[in-house]
DNA sequence: CATGAATGAGATTTCATTCAT
DNA sequence: CATGAATGAAATCTCATTCAT
């Protein structure tokens, strides 16, 4: 009773087929047939291709919570975390349509416009989360703080397109395991 | 006098193109148009489209390196650092190309099996290095340190698919991160 | 009011130019050109062009009677007769189509295949027809006539590809024309 | 010490896959190939494509004789039966060939033509044979069963494009059929 | 609302042929 | 003589999009 909509099963053959060919490769005549409604039906719900793009990020949890519920008054650690655990929550159910869209969003400037808007939202919770945990914070401190948190989970979201913390953590793995290697030859 | 023949006119002008644009929304045509060859020869000398992107695959700098320009005997560390600057100083050179063939990959099997020979390779390399500097190493230590440094290395050079190692970094900015906004705010 | 749809006119233009400059020497295009319909429905109709030549075939004549309409109880001769003279009438229809069918079942497997069942259809058909008209008959004498029987309806309804019959009809042939000769000469 | 030239080989290889897949089908660079040959020596012997068509027209077996290996003096019957079974014995080195060219001749003029100044050959040379058996009888007749007997020589080493004469043979088989089914059902 | 036939621009690919060496 | 890189015309096929019903 509960089965979804033609536009719903739309787009859910859209996110599969785009997952696995690519937005360009995947026909809109595949989308149809996947989803089991006429070719022309596609067209209708979304009057471009690039239309399914975009109404796939709508479909991005929206990460959106009350503060409240997370919120440990005078203690911006826990707070924190319990933010951080709830949005993790939500990646493991979008992994897919994360990764498909962040590799489309090179060359599909609308997505990419999605996506920034998408950080700028997550950039002003945290903010409101920090806020309420600790309201004497220094604004510049919080917004620094703020970005680097969604940037962070935005990265394990959809895989960071450049990697430029990779370097100490690297550094750090290099010396561990020389240690380890030369303990290890040494006993 | 010393101008590039017309393969490799074809691509280079494929790797623009294809890190702009993607693979499948890059016509060939427009491939032949900007390295100013007609378009048939860009399949004579690469029978399908995708035979582009394996080719692209084999420009990739192949960090082969002579052990003993790197070595330093008994020291793994300094073995090792000295690789990673070599290693890094290539990376550089082809950011792009890694970029997009890493892209790619998702939906072309034969890039994916391409990258995956080559860090194969990469993998020999980094043994033979360790073996040079510390010969008495157990050998399932060094194999799972080159893997480790394999993998650190590929990560940088391409973006890594999947960042199962991003869990601890994350606790631990988000650490320093409440410290910090607690000294802060404390001040 | 009662003119021919696209697709109609479609395979009407393939049988004329595959008759006249083979399936291979054939642009679809030119198909399509005089059809009269843009090149684009050739192939929503047909999505490979190989399969204009399998439709082709089943514009054959189907040779399909009810056996009520030629059997004379009792009479297999008669009975024969009045079938073969049917299945000639419907030959004149399809000359040129069975001709060009024939020469191209050499190169396409398909075309080949769709040939032989329908001359299965054809052996079924004879074997009904006898058994009607003279129900006492040996089974394996009816089969082995019926197969007789539809390999000469076949024969003159595309020509045999291979002629084995042909030693006998020409020492035959032979004799008679040196007789003719002889009795010409003596005259 | 007699391996075959390379024109020899090319046209070997055309043969093959022509009668494999058609003329129109077969690029020259995979008769080259199969060859083993370069491409470009393909087009230095055979100018056109076309050309190796006529070229393969011409390693028919010429069918030459000299009649006073076949003449029996007075006894035309003889004369032509010998003539006949030396032509035979020339079939079945070509039968290929032979039904290659001659599906070929549908579409290319220039290897209908070829074959047909072929036929005027062989005509001519029954016409010598039977002059030569019997040099009373009347032009005429001559003409006709030369042209009859040709025929029937070509029928068989090409297979008739058109089987008029089956008319007869037909109604043969049918009467012989019917009465054996007659005679099986009354045992 | 929904449909699928129709459209045509354009993509990939093939290939005979030329020609400089 | 022989070669194979180069050429470009043309073929097959794809597909987003439109539109009459």
């Amino acid at each position: 009773m509960n089965e979804p909509g033609a536009r719903d099963r739309i787009l859910a053959a859209a996110e599969e087929l785009f997952a696995d060919c690519g937005f360009d490769a995947t026909p809109t005549s595949r989308i149809a047939e996947r989803a089991g409604v006429p070719k022309g039906l596609v067209h209708y719900y979304f009057k471009r291709k690039p239309d399914l793009l975009t109404a796939l990020v709508e479909r991005l949890p929206e990460d959106r919570l009350d503060p409240a519920h997370v919120v440990v008054p005078g203690d911006v650690a826990a707070s924190l975390h319990r933010l951080v655990d709830v949005l993790d929550r939500s990646l493991d159910s979008s992994a897919m349509l994360s990764h498909l869209l962040w590799r489309e969003a090179d060359t599909h400037p609308a997505v990419l416009d999605a996506l920034r808007s998408r950080f700028g939202r997550l950039v002003e919770q945290i903010r409101a989360v920090v806020a309420a945990a600790q309201p004497r914070c220094a604004a510049a401190d919080v917004d620094s703080a703020a970005h680097l948190l969604a940037s962070a989970v935005s990265y394990r979201h959809s895989v960071a397109r450049h990697a430029e913390d990779g370097q100490d953590t690297m550094h750090r793995e290099l010396r561990f395991l020389a240690d380890a290697l030369a303990a290890g030859a040494g006993a």
